[in-house]
DNA sequence: AATTTTTTCTAATGGTAGTTAGATTTGGGG
DNA sequence: CCCCAAATCTAACTACCATTAGAAAAAATT
C-alpha cells in the first residue's frame, strides 16, 4: 500500500471518528487533522473539500453495513431458518455500529442533518439496503416466523429505530452485538 | 403576556425549529434571528448566550414530553388496562415529537451531540423520565401484558429507539401519532 | 550525490460567527 | 407633549473556519 493510500486511509478513519462524535457541523477540519497528526491544509492534498471527505465517510459507512449484513445473512446456518437469518442480519448491523470502526455509526448519526445534495447521492444504496431488509422480513413472514398481521413496512422502520438508537445508549463493551441482537430479535419476533 | 415575553417565546420557538432541523452546531444565531424577524445581536437582550438558549430549548423539550406522557397515562381509560396505559404513553411521546412543536424533537435529535455540561444538567429529569417508563413497563409485565421473560431494561431502550427514530423517517402528515403508536404497541406488545 | 516527485507545512485569503457596546427606535407613562 | 424605559439596531470586536498558494521537507528515483 502506497504511503499516500495509507495517509488517505488514516484521514478517513479519523474523520469517521470525529464525525461520529461531533457531527458534521461540529467537526472542524482542524479536529480531523489533529487526530491524524497533520495540519488542516494537508487534508486538501487528498480531498477536494470537507464536504467530499464527509460524503466519502458516509458512503463507506453505508456500504460496509450493507455488505456485512448481506454476508452474515448468507452465512447463516440453514437450520436457523428465517428467524436465524434475521438474527444474523441484526447482529451484523449492530456489530458494524458498535464494534467495527466508525463509518457506519457516523453515517447513522449524521445522515439526518446532512446537506441534501449529499443525502441524495446515497439514496440509491440506502433504498437498496432498505429493500434488502424488506425482502428478509417478507420471507420470514411468509415462512411464519413473523405474525401474518404485522405491517412489515412499519416493522422494518421500528427495527431500524431500535437498532440505530443503540448508538445513543449502549456503553462500549457493556453488551456484545450478539447479545443485543438476540434480545432485540426476541423482542420483535417472539416465538420459537 | 408582556411584549418581552412574547418576543422571548418567539425566539425560543424559532430556535427549537432551527435546532431540530440543523442541529446545535449547524444552527447559527443569525439563522434563529432571521426566522424570528430580528437581528442576531437582539437575541442577547433575552439570552446570555447561544448555549443558554440551546439548553433552555432542550430543557423545555424534555419537560413537555414527560408532562404529556404522564398526563396521557393518567387519563387512559381504566378498561384499557396496562396495555392501554402503555399505548397512551407511546402516543403522547410520538405526538410530542411529531405534532406539538419542535422542542421535544430538537431535544431527541440533538442530545447525542450536546456539550457534556449541558447534558449533565438534564440528566436528572432524563433519568426520571426513564424511570417513569420503567415503572409503566414493570406494572404491565406484572399484570401479564408483557411476557414474563422479557428484559424490561432492554425493552425500554428498544422502545425509545423505535419511538425516537420515527423522527428520521416519518413524513409530516403521513401517519398520525395515534396510528404509529397503535402499530408500535402491536409490534412490541402483541397479545390482546 | 543530485535531482525530481511527493508530501506536508506555513502563511494567507476571504469569509463566517458569537458576542458586546453604544446608538437609535419604539412603546409606555405622566 | 415630554420623558423615560424597553426593545432593537448598527458597528465593531475577537476569534474561528474552510480553503488556497507557494515554500519547505521528505521520499523516491536516477
Amino acid at each position: 500500500m502506497l504511503k499516500s493510500d495509507r495517509t488517505r486511509q488514516r484521514i478517513l478513519d479519523t474523520a469517521a471518528q470525529e464525525f461520529r462524535q461531533r457531527g458534521y457541523a461540529g467537526t472542524k477540519v482542524n479536529d480531523i487533522a489533529f487526530a491524524a497528526n497533520m495540519r488542516a491544509a494537508s487534508i486538501y492534498y487528498y480531498f477536494e473539500s470537507k464536504d467530499q471527505l464527509f460524503e466519502e465517510v458516509l458512503g463507506i459507512g453505508l456500504k460496509l453495513v450493507f455488505d456485512a449484513v448481506r454476508k452474515a445473512v448468507e452465512a447463516a446456518p440453514s437450520q436457523g431458518g428465517h428467524r436465524g437469518r434475521l438474527l444474523a442480519g441484526i447482529e451484523a448491523h449492530l456489530a458494524m455500529l458498535h464494534e467495527y470502526g466508525d463509518y457506519s455509526s457516523a453515517n447513522i448519526r449524521n445522515f439526518g442533518q446532512t446537506p441534501v445534495e449529499i443525502q441524495e447521492r446515497q439514496m440509491g444504496l440506502r433504498n437498496a439496503y432498505g429493500e434488502y431488509w424488506r425482502e428478509l422480513l417478507m420471507a420470514a413472514q411468509d415462512a411464519g416466523a413473523i405474525r401474518q398481521e404485522a405491517n412489515l413496512s412499519l416493522l422494518r422502520m421500528f427495527l431500524f429505530g431500535a437498532m440505530n438508537w443503540t448508538l445513543e445508549w449502549v456503553k462500549p463493551g457493556k453488551m456484545s452485538a450478539a447479545e443485543l441482537a438476540q434480545q432485540l430479535c426476541d423482542t420483535l419476533f417472539p416465538g420459537e
